[in-house]
DNA sequence: TATAGAACCTATAGTTACTATAGGTTCAAG
DNA sequence: CTTGAACCTATAGTAACTATAGGTTCTATA
């Protein structure tokens, strides 16, 4: 006999979140109002630990609130193509290699900046750190 | 015959942000209250340029304000004794390279699902990227 | 030099994606 | 049948801006 209901603290455990954030997503429309016990409370089925786990992992992987509602259109209106979804997820896949080769530049920077600094004081205008992410406009 | 003075709207074209952006750094303590004119507008100088490009890029580079308010730290005391600006470099080296490795990972893990995924015009309802997100916790 | 309108000023409210709090109600174990 | 954990709603707070309102100053041109 396999679990079918779930309480909104056990769905927020299973995915790994606050029952707060359940409420939050609820309240913008990405989870459907669940059906509630006599006292009010929400009751969840396996959909929704589903849809739920979908909007979390998106998050985890660096989709905004609306880039997932449109995700989640490919879900609740089939009528989409494959292609859309990959080219989400390969645009997403650029502007994080952007964010990497940013950060690697100023690691090198304050890596230099470091070792440049263990003999005497270095001025303002010298600072490794400046230089590296001053650009002239 | 060199540029010295700058108005608000020329700092903030220069290093890329909004006339607010550079009110909003003021207010928080990033960028020091510039000299005004008779009529109240300020006026900056190129010391004022660098400090908010430092900060723009900084926060490109997914630095909280707290953050940059260390960083600004080696820039407004140069005469730190030089092991303890290297501490600081390297500290900040050290979560750098935990954010690339996150990074790293996110975009691995989008790419992967990404190949799988033939694109073109396939149903959704076989998209391995849905698919992948789409599993039970 | 007068003037139009672009750019500036302050102050406040709105945004995103949650998170926290308050003050109350319901559920489930003992 | 009690007690306390978990739930409920509503509101406020957070970070880091961004937008708006309503007014003033600067500057280019006639």
């Amino acid at each position: 006999m396999e679990l079918t209901q779930f309480s909104i603290g056990e769905i927020a455990k299973r995915v790994g979140c606050k029952v707060e954030t359940v409420h939050y997503y609820e309240k913008i429309g990405l989870l459907p109002d669940p059906p509630r016990t006599e006292g009010g409370h929400r009751v969840y089925a396996l959909t929704h630990v589903k849809r739920l786990n979908f909007i979390r992992r998106s998050r985890e992987l660096g989709f905004s609130i609306e880039q997932i509602r449109e995700l989640l259109k490919f879900l609740d209106e089939p009528n989409h193509y494959c292609g859309e979804v990959r080219a989400m997820a390969m645009l997403q896949s650029r502007s994080i290699q952007q964010k990497i080769d940013d950060l690697q530049r100023l690691k090198t920077a304050l890596n230099d900046m470091a070792s440049k600094c263990s003999g005497g004081t270095n001025s303002v205008d010298a600072c490794p750190i400046i230089e590296a992410l001053y650009v002239e406009a």
